[in-house]
RNA sequence: GCGAGUGUCGCCAAGCGGUUAAGGCCCCGGAUUGUGGUUCCGGUAUUCGUGGGUUCGAUCCCCAUCACUCGCCCCA
């Protein structure tokens, strides 16, 4: 037998009427935000990544589905912030009136060990907003994250936001966090080494509980709880911060956030749950001022988001599915064929009974379809160009001309 | 990449060394060819993830392997 591979899923029965769900909340939400939608490639070029998403990241180190192809080096996206950027720049979206706002939907594809709330091929919900510098792009990203998340019932998630700074302070930053980190360097684990090099600022959120009790020390608690953004950073973040008190929208400001990616500067935030498991995080993002310019565009600020659909999945226990309207029991095919295909054009979810056995038979079926109406085409009904309507919840039934069934519904 | 657990029908499972591998759900057929999910009867695993080994005998013990699940890491 050939199986789906590891960390892969068919997607079907209950499970597909909630993503229907979700996707129809979202193109709901986002299109009265005025977001337009926008699809990429499944593939892009290796270097749109290697550059985008950044080349100490785990995600470019071990994690992406690369191939060659014609000489070409391509890779099956592992997110999408990085393709959005790449389309804003060939079409030369700059030139329209900012905002331009983004969202999308689609699989995502990480080599990475599956499970709970981890895949292989998984995917992903996003936004993106480019051309807004102010802080009020980054409230309206997180407000209509939180928007969506209430629409689809979801409560009890937890919103962390804090600013990383920019270029200059996070240098500065980074600089004092080596320098107090230097004298207990050699205890840290091997991972943090690395990340001393290429990028210490994600020492911060290592889950080893020794670097964790390493950092909890004075000397470099001190420079983690300085101030070290410049007053600019400082007063983007305040801003915010103010934007989302009016708003309602709670929040922890938690010093230890940083995001995965390099590409983040600013605003950073992950609302979690905490009914997941480990794989704890509903939504991830923040600002990304230099990535526009770092893929060749020219400098334009942006901010976004990236929620994982799996992950919304696991946490949606109600919602609605619709109803069967009529099952139509009968044992002249061709008739039932025709009065499907009517009910259908007017609208009602029609079944009927493609093996027409006998009426006890098709009644078991109607009553295990769910369905609100049984509609039962035999051979007196034929004869009398009418058809027998029986409400299956209330029992009653009736036996009238199709025209005059309409004219009672309407 | 590292660690742990689990594999018996489509699903949930019992059996844990001894002749035909329980049971339930679902599905199918019949009792019941113009009216109901109930009930009753019947049907559905030459085989226990796969390959070796131990044994007179392995679903059961051992080894390997594969798959799945969970955790670490990382992230959504």
């Amino acid at each position: 037998m050939i199986t789906a591979q590891k960390g892969t899923k068919d997607i079907y029965g209950e499970e597909i009427n909630k993503w229907h769900f979700v996707e129809n909340a979202m193109r709901k939400i986002f299109e009265k935000a005025n977001y337009q939608e926008l699809r990429t490639p499944i593939f892009e070029a290796t270097e749109l990544f290697a550059r985008g998403v950044g080349d100490s990241t785990d995600i470019v180190n071990k994690e992406m589905y690369t191939f060659e192809q014609k000489g070409r080096s391509l890779t099956l996206r592992p997110e999408n912030t990085a393709g959005v950027v790449r389309a804003y720049i060939e079409h030369g979206m700059h030139r329209l009136s900012p905002p331009v706002k983004f969202y999308y939907t689609g699989p995502m594809f990480r080599y990475e060990r599956p499970q709970a709330g981890r895949q292989r091929q998984f995917h992903q919900l996003g936004v993106e907003v480019f051309g807004i510098d102010a802080p009020s792009a980054d409230a309206e990203v997180i407000a209509t994250a939180i928007t969506f998340l209430n629409e689809i019932g979801l409560k009890d998630l937890e919103l962390e936001i804090n600013s990383l700074g920019c270029e200059k302070c996070r240098s500065n930053f980074r600089e004092k966090l080596k320098a107090a980190i230097l004298p207990r360097l050699d205890k840290f684990c091997d991972d943090c080494k690395m990340r001393y090099e290429k990028n210490p600022l994600r020492m911060l959120d290592c889950k080893n509980l020794e670097c964790q009790s390493y950092l909890a020390e004075e000397s470099i608690q001190n420079v983690i709880k300085s101030e070290f953004i410049c007053t600019e950073c400082q007063e983007h973040f305040e801003k915010l911060k103010s934007y989302l008190d009016e708003l309602n929208i709670k929040y922890n400001v938690n010093k230890l956030l940083v995001r995965g990616l390099d590409y983040y500067n600013r605003t950073v935030f992950e609302i979690k749950s905490n009914s997941l498991g480990s794989q704890n995080a509903v939504c991830g993002g923040g600002r990304y001022d230099s990535l526009v310019e770092t893929l060749g565009g020219i400098k334009t600020p942006a901010v976004g988001w990236a929620m994982g659909m799996e992950r919304l999945m696991a946490l949606i226990s109600d919602f609605k599915v619709s109803r069967l309207d009529a099952y139509i029991i009968s044992q002249s095919t061709k008739e039932t064929l025709k009065l499907a295909q009517i009910l259908r054009q007017k609208g009602y979810k029609t079944e009927f009974d493609m093996q027409g056995k006998n009426f006890s038979k098709g009644f078991e079926k109607a009553l295990k379809s769910g369905a609100k109406y049984a509609i039962i085409l035999g051979e007196d009904e034929i004869s009398q160009n009418k058809i027998t309507i029986k409400n299956l919840d209330t029992k009653e039934q009736q036996t009238i001309t199709l025209e005059e069934l309409f004219n009672k519904i309407e």
